[in-house]
DNA sequence: CTGAAAGCGCTAACAG
DNA sequence: CTGTTAGCGCTTTCAG
């Protein structure tokens, strides 16, 4: 099999030295219109491409990067990450990055692989332990959190403003006469939830309401958890609660759950609004209403970040914040 | 900085010369106990690890493998195609593989990778254009289907068991006593659809079961769709079915929406199954009956036949087949 | 604006 | 079992 043609046979067909190639291919300013055209030429009459990978030896840079999902069980099937991974995608094609996916399951894999040299940028989603961190910067990789905060680290972090999401649900609902509001927490992640749990607070409280401590219910992250969470939420209250704010879609399905059981109707009885507008809103019945986050935007993002770090820019911005959006729907 | 050490200074250091330090690395058994330890031994002084690119570049192979998403609009958002990419990733972590994920929307960017000699191989997943595949080919890329199947080319294929599935699937409301069982079609996928219409239809028949024509309702892949088509199903069959085989989950999602508007119960008055067992079967009210596809299992057997067309191996099976198994819930 | 030449880090004959 | 050596295909000074 007749190996694919190198800079060299360009070089001879077009009668410049493969110095000039290499440039028109790399620097097409840099040589004169009239050769340009010739090695172009000769290039498509060979159906000549250059070769990442000589590439990549010669210049000591591989414009590959990785994003890697640290999710315990939870992978490229969960569609927050699923949807940031999609951005990432877009931009590092348009960025001429290449792109490695993984878990933090095999997280060392891709330690190993960075070590290689072969990675020059990570971008961490979710929970990446410490060490996992320390790692990569310790082999002087770039590194990028989307999703996650961590204190003290000098790392540029893409994060979706869950502040003003949670304010906008607290309006939203609260405009429609909901005075007794009460919250499903769950740990999704212990940024996320953190995050949400304040605002939760705040929000309530700027909106002259009472969140009294039985008004939040934690629960894990799976419909069996939530429902049971739902149901305890809305019979052992004093009052029962009127609306109930979901951390995210698959708690409020479980809500929608322990609701039917209860007899509530929603949204007559009860209002319920979830968070991330996933998928499963509009399948949901009633549909959900929920705060839209734009994921891709974030994988975006990070891509934009990760590359202003590798061209050693300075002054980058350290906290990227993606705008969310209420999304009313019919069950509030 | 200092730029990581390299072959050189392990042989130096070592005092064996680089292609020993090479040995050690890419075949231990070939040089002897005692040598291999002082490699070794210089390798972590120096925090020494090979430096893939010059590998690939020496080697002139890459190990470098894609997967390639070929859905309009559907990416790895697709839940069904996550589920396979995770498969693949396990897989390619496990055969040192490195994977390049991308959706054929950039399809021209993924050709233009492999043309640079950096993918040797690449799973093409969901409705892959012949000419993308021709493209592949042409380039000497192995190229692997999976739900997919293309007559005439003689390339591995990977696949569920729909037929089996969709057996279950009447087998099951048969027992259950339903003779009017309706099918809500629906163009997911041209090879999907396909297998799962032509399963139904004789299905029904090996059931002794009639299928008119009225019975089998097109529509399209968002729950607006499958809603109407089902509410017309439902309406204005002569006899209205008592049973309904959904061609995936959305769409049994749509069929209870219709349900529910025409006051019709699930399971009392009408039967619903699914198909693929996505994460929204137990959100949904009450849960669905679905087919469960073993997505990870299909991404491991891609990478399994990609791996062996890489080695050159003859007699490779080109239709694998993973089985399927009906899942029942709450709606049969 | 272009050319000559020295590598980038590793592998793979081929000898020994 | 180990060493020597010639590349892999491209980039990049440094001259011209």
């Amino acid at each position: 099999m007749a190996s694919s043609p190198t800079i060299y046979d360009v070089s001879r067909l077009s009668g410049v030295s493969t110095a000039t190639v290499s440039r028109t291919f790399s620097e097409p300013d840099r040589v004169k219109e009239s050769t340009r055209r010739k090695v172009y030429d000769a290039a498509a009459v060979l159906n000549y491409s250059p070769n990442a990978i000589a590439r990549a030896m010669a210049r000591q840079r591989t414009d590959r990067i990785a994003y890697i999902i640290c999710k315990k069980g939870a992978t490229i099937l969960d569609e927050f990450y699923a949807g940031i991974c999609e951005g990432i995608m877009r931009a590092a094609n348009r960025a001429e990055h290449q792109l490695l996916v993984s878990t933090a399951e095999d997280w060392r894999l891709t330690v190993s692989a960075a070590e290689s040299k072969q990675i020059e940028g990570v971008i961490l989603g979710g929970t990446a332990e410490p060490a996992l961190i320390s790692e990569f910067q310790a082999r002087k990789v770039a590194v990028v959190l989307v999703n996650n905060r961590v204190a003290g680290a000098e790392l540029p972090s893409v994060v979706a403003d869950e502040a003003s999401g949670v304010e906008q649900v607290i309006g939203h609902l609260a405009a429609r006469g909901h005075k007794k509001i009460a919250m499903l927490a769950g740990r999704v992640n212990a940024y996320v939830m953190s995050e949400r749990y304040h605002a939760f607070v705040d929000g309530m409280r700027s909106c002259g309401l009472e969140v009294s401590p039985a008004s939040i219910r934690m629960c894990e992250a799976n419909v069996e958890s939530t429902e049971a969470a739902a149901e305890e939420l809305l019979r052992s209250a004093e009052e029962r609660p009127t609306a109930l704010f979901c951390i995210n879609d698959v708690a409020a399905a479980g809500a929608y759950k322990a609701a039917r059981r209860l007899g509530l109707r929603i949204p007559q009885d009860l209002a319920v609004v979830g968070f991330d507008d996933s998928s499963i809103c509009p399948l949901l019945e009633p549909e959900l209403t929920s705060v839209h986050v734009d994921c891709r935007r974030m994988g975006e993002l990070c891509v934009e970040r990760l590359t202003a770090l590798l061209h050693g820019e300075k002054d980058i911005e350290l906290l990227s914040t993606v705008p969310t959006e209420l999304i009313v729907r019919r069950s509030t």
